[in-house]
DNA sequence: TGTACATCAGTGAACGCGCGTTCACTGATGTAC
DNA sequence: TGTACATCAGTGAACGCGCGTTCACTGATGTAC
């Protein structure tokens, strides 16, 4: 039956939050739109009241998820001192709860594989949340602004590139990179400390 | 009909190097047993002959990549001093060719998500690769051993990262985040240089 | 404010499709004598 | 070396299943008077 306008609303964020959700945990290609719509307790064929297609609603997600985690980083920046700030949200990003629950993570390590395969719409939505995160990250590197972006830019790649590593490899192996991507990336921000070793041997 | 052994481990060797091809270029999830098996030019029936399930020829391929990956980088190793070929195989790797052409690049961006969400075999074989990829770099880096093995560690997890996000976004935040790590991982090995600036405001 | 009616959010059955896997079959290969 | 036969790589039809999407329907909501 109709539904108020208000209440609509509330369907179509459970929606767009629970796909946020859901993708990044399943995978797009592994997410349907019947289970999307099964956690936003509401049956599959109301879906197309809310979107035109499955790839409209992973768009959604994306943004969403963006959205979030660009967030998450401007408060981090808010509350502390910026070099600080971007080494918290650094171990944040390499932490293990972040390698564990990529539902609740950055979208990047859970679905740059799959954007990369999908529509240019996608691509764009993926483009502008990486550009707001490097941005967003540059405020805390150390360096003229141009450095600042530079040396942004590749910590997020190492970031990235280190949890999608660690979520699939053995857990040695993954928090063995963990660790070495930490105590590289300190130097990238202004506060440098120093720290234990590790060796690469114990994850044989 | 039936076939020699050594036409049969031919056409294994097609299934695999061609799985391991199309596995990289779509996905493993948008890979079908068909058309790896069409694209080895045989029927999708006689799979199983070769492979218990699709899971297996996954394992396989993913060996496969990693192995073809890890004998470049070797083959560079052998032909130039340590800091050059570092160099090298990472100009190569965060080089327009590679990002452009997945089905015969590293499997990391193209394929960790998909084998993060995978079987705990395929993460073992992912793992295996991995070790093997740090191993090899971490001769073309600068310090003591441990330095080495870290650094290596961090600038993989750099690249993949910068691939993959090259690949995700629009092709001018794709460049940047390129350039960017190009330029902060030159100075992980021995031999530095100096280049070019570049914004990220010419990506918008 | 109350009434009559059009709208449309949400339901659940149905669609066509491609998937991984199975199976009966074919006929060249490999082997035992 | 030649023959008889068991093996089994490869074929192509068939299976059950879950997918994205469509559709006729329901009944509360929103609106025109």
């Amino acid at each position: 039956m109709r539904v108020s306008r208000e209440k609509m609303q509330e369907s179509h964020q459970r929606i767009v939050s629970g796909a946020a959700r859901l993708v990044r945990k399943r995978g797009v290609g592994r997410t349907s739109v019947a289970q999307v719509m099964r956690a936003s307790g509401l049956t599959h064929g109301g879906f197309y009241r809310h979107f035109k297609t499955k790839d409209a609603l992973v768009s959604a997600a994306l943004g969403s998820a963006f959205r979030d985690l660009n967030e998450l980083l401007a408060s981090e920046f808010e509350a502390r001192d910026p070099a600080l700030a971007a080494e918290a949200v650094m171990n944040f990003y390499l932490s293990k709860e972040h390698v564990a629950n990529p539902e609740k993570g950055c979208p990047i390590p859970a679905l740059g594989a799959e954007v990369a395969r999908g529509s240019k719409h996608l691509k764009a939505e993926f483009g502008d949340g990486v550009k707001t995160l490097i941005s967003g990250l540059a405020r805390g590197m150390e360096g003229t602004s141009g450095e600042k972006v530079r040396k942004a830019a590749c910590a997020l790649a190492a970031l990235a590139g280190a949890v999608m590593i660690a979520r699939a490899c053995d857990r040695d192996t993954g928090r063995f990179v963990l660790e070495a991507c930490r105590q590289e990336l300190a130097g990238a921000s202004k506060s440098k400390r120093q720290r234990g070793a590790a060796s690469l041997d114990a994850a044989s």
